[in-house]
DNA sequence: TATTTGTTATATAACCAACATAACAAATTA
DNA sequence: TAATTTGTTATGTTGGTTATATAACAAATA
């Protein structure tokens, strides 16, 4: 699989799993329907603990980017199932928020920060017009 | 002052502390040379322990954002001290990445969460054009 | 001089992250 | 059908972080 953990980040490590899946989706390596490997395969591939690997799933389905179902594997779920509530976007905002702030005090601008934005959509190979 | 703790968030205290020191001095109630209050006093206001106020004052100065005088007081450094360095500007893209790509996943459009961004940006009262 | 300041030190309790091991029961596969 | 694989649940341990409390120090300030 894609996913590289960094051992000694701050960032916990079920978090960083949690992450990359979610950037691989986005990327388009995994698509809706696809299935994720069991939490033994991918825990054994990354040299993490299976509890590790199942933390980050249950977050993801939290999420309601995938769904586990009991004993046989967990499906990402289709975009059509993914219908964006006003909670989620509201969270989205929430977890913007500390971000903008931060780069606007450090002293970038409005300007630099949008086009941040979109760097992180290319990365992403997410099609955005005029990129 | 104008902070507001969640004890019961999953943000750490002192990181709430952080953020809304950040948020405060982008919203443009403190301002640069500002003092920021002794730790022992903001802590008396919040009614936390003075070291929690301590960690988020560290936290800041290694942000670049205010300067800890020794045995004096914490002072909010001026926007030409504080230039963009593109360690930076890759920290701040590295936060803005994960938002991004939840976001995406989620089903929101590039759109909406350009909306998003000019929606903090008018939360903390800064003038973007079109707004 | 007395007070306030950040700093440092020590100690404690609660919680979280991560690991290890084991067993269970349902789903899948051979 | 039998063996394997699956997520689930349980228990325990280790290490680190968060947050508290208390105390003392030395420099800056009033």
């Amino acid at each position: 699989m894609f996913i590289k953990i960094e051992p000694q980040s701050d960032v916990p490590i079920y978090e960083q799993v949690t992450r990359q899946i979610i950037e691989g989706i986005a990327r388009g390596d995994m698509q809706s329907g696809d299935t994720l490997p069991s939490v033994r395969n991918l825990a054994a591939d990354l040299g993490v603990n299976m509890h590790t690997v199942n933390k980050s799933y249950h977050e993801l389905e939290e999420k309601g980017i995938i769904t586990i179902r009991a004993k046989s594997g967990a499906i990402i779920r289709s975009t059509e199932e993914r219908i964006l509530t006003p909670e989620q976007l509201q969270q989205i905002e929430k977890n913007l928020k500390p971000v903008v702030a931060e780069g606007m005090v450090l002293g970038a601008t409005v300007e630099q920060i949008e086009r941040m934005m979109k760097q992180v959509c290319a990365d992403l190979q997410i099609p955005v017009e005029g990129v």
